[in-house]
DNA sequence: CCGCGGGCCTGCGCGC
DNA sequence: TGCGCGCAGGCCCGCG
């Protein structure tokens, strides 16, 4: 799925066609998601006015005036169609949710390995779900730092990829931003999590930061694309330096390594064991 | 408590 | 062309 970048693009085109506008009707398809679908979502969420969308790690939120938040993950697999008044539905296999706005225009939820979410907290308020129970920060909140970073990260022994990936250390990060951000930061994956100096952690953070900002600048180009075309909010192809390049040359002119892939807590890691120490 | 492996699902690309 | 396998950007659970 989508990692932060990726989910920020969805919550940007889903902000004008909700925000502020009501619920007419809501068509679940499939409830078993990897947590279920809400029963008698539908009831509850129709008339339900649409007060803000938002972003927390790679959850998208939707507060309403008559129910409660709507938890909303896209898994691994997950993507969004939107249609608009004048155009037709074409159902597709695995679209599980179907929502239509006032000012006609319907939000498509489309999962096929249905690792994603789409249910209701079961409190008015949204922190009190334990999906954000144990969430760590926000990596482009200007009060992230280097020193919030390490204070997770002490006495750790677990490798820094692993590490980055914990959504309570850190939220939003997958597998493709961690890598390479720790590629830019010249940092091996497999170095302990708390013996990385305070120095490292800074650019590490930095680089985090480089990383997402430039995915969602991505993003924001090619939704304006998709939203020409097909209204498809999902995945946008990235120019990477490492991830998916194994055995291709290091991205760095002077350096005369190659991307090597390791599993990492049964993850693939991809880095440049020359410039990466 | 921590860290890892497995499981959840379906689809895709690869090698044979 | 068909088939089996490995792999996939996430997260939770259980085990050692």
């Amino acid at each position: 799925m989508p990692e932060l970048p990726e989910v920020e693009t969805v919550l940007r085109g889903l902000v004008p066609v909700m925000e502020g506008r009501v619920i007419q009707r809501v068509v679940v398809n499939r409830f078993d998601l990897r947590i279920p679908v809400t029963e008698n979502i539908e009831s509850q969420l129709t008339g339900a006015v649409c007060r803000s969308l938002f972003r927390r790690g790679k959850y998208v939120i939707a507060e309403f005036d008559r129910a409660n938040p709507l938890i909303w993950h896209l898994g691994m697999s997950g993507r969004v169609r939107i249609y608009d008044a004048a155009e037709k539905y074409y159902p597709e296999r695995h679209d599980h949710v179907q929502i239509s706005m006032s000012g006609g225009v319907s939000v498509i939820f489309h999962d096929p390995r249905r690792f994603g979410s789409f249910y209701l907290s079961t409190s008015k308020d949204w922190t009190k779900d334990s999906a954000f129970s144990e969430m760590g920060p926000e990596p482009l909140d200007k009060n992230w730092g280097a020193s919030q970073l390490q204070s997770k990260l002490s006495g750790k022994k677990s490798p820094i990829k692993t590490a980055l990936l914990d959504q309570s250390v850190v939220a939003g990060l997958g597998n493709i931003y961690v890598c390479e951000a720790l590629y830019m930061s010249r940092i091996a994956p497999d170095r302990a999590s708390g013996d990385i100096h305070h120095s490292e952690l800074d650019m590490l953070v930095k680089n985090i930061k480089i990383v997402l900002e430039n995915a969602i600048e991505a993003g924001g180009s090619t939704l304006k694309d998709h939203m020409k075309t097909d209204g498809t909010l999902g995945y946008f192809q990235n120019q990477f330096n490492v991830y998916g390049r194994e055995g291709e040359h290091c991205q760095r002119a002077a350096c005369h390594g190659s991307v090597n892939r390791i599993v990492q807590a049964g993850r693939s890691t991809f880095f440049c064991p020359v410039c990466q120490s």
